[in-house]
DNA sequence: TTATATAAGACTTATCAGGTCTGAATAGGG
DNA sequence: CCCTATTCAGACCTGATAAGTCTTATATAA
């Protein structure tokens, strides 16, 4: 019952982006062997890479040895890019829009919904995080992010 | 199908959790009066208030004339302290522990997440704003919020 | 021409958010 | 003392959806 939790199709897509990155401009990748190497439901993935096909994130070579690369550079694409093309738009609560707005329901009643900037702030907040981290930030940084300094189990 | 959007129980408690700040000393408020007010089903604030009751939040007056105060000084009550009483602790992906700490599944098997920093860090940011925001604050500033992070706990 | 891949999409299933319903127990006013 | 306004406890409902599976096609290297 974690609150505010991504989805496992997110943290999938995700984890799979990162794995082609490290792979960049070698083979394509299968997605038996991606699924496999992160521990991912093959049919499941092959469902969500088909999305970032979709949304021009990967590119597929079919028949045999084939499979899947990056169809970008892997410094050109964000979190917040990934997150959105599986999800759609990431909104803290129901009266903040997309990119941090006020959106149109129910709080527009209330003038006196003081939270609603509380909850506009929470969204910039992370928001800001997801599109200012790129899959080469994680693939070079690997664990050394401003401010989360420590452990992060190097390998 | 909003992503990592809080439930609406963590809305509407905040919601009257919040009105109840606005009647600090008055009078007990009853479920009709905050429900009818704040646009929130009876039945279900109720049920909500006694979660927040049974955390310690609010105080109850049974009978004719009754309803709920806050229990403590809406100074010292967080949104942290009332999203985890409804929610149980927040974590933005599986692998991210109630603190921001990783936590014992998945991703320790995979040395080379390193997406978990970033989660540590998502969340390391809304959960210092949420513990840094008291129901008084939201009262008093009523939507010009600055970077927050001011005064914790006023009186 | 076959073994190895991806492609597309219908289907399944268990959980749960978001509520409702019932029937208490409690307290003030007349 | 009874009536009415209120909270309290918990069983119950219900539609949506997250997470995943199954099936059948299509493409291609060797």
């Amino acid at each position: 019952m974690p609150a505010m939790q991504v989805s496992r199709k997110v943290d999938y897509a995700l984890r799979a982006m990162i794995y082609l990155s490290f792979q960049e401009g070698g083979q394509p990748c299968s997605v038996g062997q991606i699924a496999s190497d992160e521990g991912i439901p093959k049919k499941f993935l092959e469902k969500i890479i088909q999305d970032l096909i979709h949304h021009g994130f990967v590119h597929s070579t079919r028949g045999a040895q084939g499979g899947y690369t990056l169809a970008r550079n892997a410094g050109t694409i964000t979190f917040k890019d990934v997150i959105e093309a599986i999800e759609g738009p990431v909104s803290l609560n129901v009266c903040v829009g997309e990119s941090g707005e006020r959106s149109d329901n129910i709080c527009t009643l209330y003038p006196r919904c003081a939270m609603l900037s509380v909850w506009q702030e929470a969204q910039n907040r992370v928001m800001d995080l997801f599109a200012s981290t790129t899959l080469a930030d994680v693939r070079t940084r690997h664990g050394a992010l401003p401010r989360v300094a420590d452990d992060v189990v190097a390998g």
